[in-house]
DNA sequence: GCAATATACTAGGACATCCAAGGGTTTGGA
DNA sequence: TCCAAACCCTTGGATGTCCTAGTATATTGC
């Protein structure tokens, strides 16, 4: 979207949080806006991974979920509980899957309020290539080390979890 | 969104991956997983705070960054590349700021083909109070410690600069 | 047993992001 | 000098996210 910048752009809003007197916050400043930007990176990677099998990473992560449950099949409020999206996020991405024949609406046996979602067989197909492509081309080369993979799924998660997102 | 669910859904996650024999990939894909979310949780916060000033996290941030220019102007492509986003976000943007009337549109003097954005009084006013809010509220309050604050600034840093983000 | 409340899903709208294209302006090499 | 290539911004389209209803089904409590 653009060549490099001579210099962080991130470090560069630090130091002006500095500049105005607003010392005592311009270190956690930068470093929620470098997640904001970390996340927007990744996201590009995997978007550019998963595009070739018709995929985003909304779509992908509702089909991974699927197929890591034990029947392939959930109700959409769990799903959207598990995924911690707005519910009707996950309309849109089953409304888009369904289309794609890649998951199927059924009812719910005995809750007329409740809708499943079915993974289809080439549903699970796809989502194991996918993944795969993932695994290869994004995951196992994150480009962090192994000490801050660690430190990373420590902070987040006591972040995550003082957010309210587990109880655990 | 939601009540707290009772297990961590991405350790879960890092679970199902180690049970299918990506135990290799597992702890990145558990990390960018949770940076994914930590991005969401954070961009929730900062949008209910500004939410009262009328502002969003991309119109506050285009905001922020005219703020600290020494003109209080800046052109459209100088803050696309500064903020990393796409031209047709900064597009937009604009759009809906120059609607409210805290900035405005103006040639460049010399490039015909380029367009400044400029600060109005109340656009400035409208920022430092904003910023106030965000510094009180989200950065002053982020949940992370103080050494885990340097760590993600150092381990983020490093990974924006390997994906290109900047020079330096 | 029935009304009030709670849950589940969906429709419509506001925003943001990106990509692809188009029209205007500059730059640069033949 | 002059036209092609490069650059800048905008428009239009596809997606995703959330919020605010609105409809249908369950559960609760009197």
């Amino acid at each position: 979207m653009g060549s490099p910048l001579p210099r962080d752009p991130i470090a560069d809003a630090q130091r002006n949080w500095e500049r105005h007197g607003w010392g005592e916050v311009a270190a956690p400043m930068a470093a929620i806006t470098a997640i904001m930007r970390t996340q927007q990176i990744l996201l590009a990677r995997i978007e550019g991974v998963l595009k070739p099998y018709g995929l985003t990473f909304a779509r992908y992560e509702l089909l991974a979920l699927l197929s890591f449950a034990r029947s392939g099949a959930l109700p959409m409020n769990k799903a959207s509980a598990l995924l911690q999206v707005h519910p009707t996020s996950v309309t849109n991405a089953v409304d888009r899957l369904e289309k794609a024949a890649l998951v199927v609406r059924s009812p719910h046996p005995t809750d007329g309020r409740t809708t499943l979602i079915e993974l289809t067989a080439e549903g699970r197909t796809l989502a194991k290539r996918a993944t795969t492509a993932l695994n290869n081309e994004v995951f196992g080369q994150s480009g962090f080390g192994d000490d801050d993979v660690e430190h990373l799924i420590r902070v987040l998660g006591d972040f995550r979890k003082a957010a309210g997102d587990f109880t655990d």
